[in-house]
DNA sequence: GTTTTTCTACGAAATTCTTCGTAATTATTT
DNA sequence: AAATAATTACGAAGAATTTCGTAGAAAAAC
């Protein structure tokens, strides 16, 4: 008795700790549907399923429940915001997209380079080519934070 | 009849797609076990899993067997070789920390950073301490970089 | 030499994440 | 208004990953 009810509220509380503003990690599944809804801003589950099938390489078709069941998860934790006074409802990220890539950035650092963030720096910098003007970019960062320390 | 063969044969074929030098990603657990064997070279499944249970921050305890199981796994993969001579295994990692690291890079950039390097470089800079050393160490790369292009 | 400990192998349970099928409801088409 | 299509809710299957228990062999301790 009661345990859909309990699952639901276990996904909540496993991903809010009871705090303010605390945003749960999005999974791999999850995080493609967020950079569908940064990119096209508020969207519905049919328009999202479309572009993840387009974006799709390998011929694998992502079925429309799918997508829902997933999005329906990400409501719950509070991952996306819905607005249903209409049938169709219509889904926006819940939080923007720089500091979703931060939190993962500092998941990502931790645990493939002992939280050496400046590691990584270096080597993506190593590894790809950057144009002249992100180069630029890039120096005038790094004055700033010269002149910071 | 066959299936276990079956199973560990489908481990190794998934995950070496038949090239010789294909590194299959490793998971979660399994880096962790590659950072211990990065820091400390050459070690035992005991040594392994005891350095994991000390870096492990909730009180939580890895058992032994859990340990055991990953790296036959890993050692199935490719991702770890061991010398069987004695009864008991030493294991090393197979391939050199920062070939990984770039691989588990290259897939974070995409699918976090819409397969922009430079963009994550930037957050990562913006979002983190440098001392003068590391802000040497990235300027003198940006001029090689400059003479590249 | 017997008991205890340590080690590997391995099946399988537990957990997490992804995918889908079905039912019920509402909207649209004919 | 009846038939068809689209939508949500949701359980549950499927897949990938992690964890552990048990068995059997080898080594160490007694």
């Amino acid at each position: 008795m009661f345990y859909a009810l309990t699952f639901v509220y276990e996904r909540f509380r496993k991903n809010c700790f009871m705090e303010k503003n605390a945003l749960p990690n999005p999974t791999d599944a999850e995080l493609e549907i967020l950079n569908v809804l940064w990119e096209k801003g508020p969207a519905t589950v049919r328009e999202v399923n479309e572009t993840l099938n387009q974006q799709q390489v390998d011929g694998r078709e992502i079925g429309y429940t799918t997508t829902l069941k997933l999005m329906q998860i990400m409501t719950e934790k509070g991952l996306v915001q819905r607005d249903t006074s209409s049938r169709t409802h219509e889904y926006v990220a819940a939080f923007p997209r720089e500091k979703v890539q931060n939190q993962l950035l500092q998941r990502f650092v931790d645990s493939t380079f002992q939280g050496s963030a400046m590691q990584l720096v270096m080597q993506a910098l190593g590894n790809h080519q950057a144009s002249e003007q992100e180069l630029q970019e890039i120096r005038d960062l790094i004055e700033k934070m010269e002149r910071k320390s």
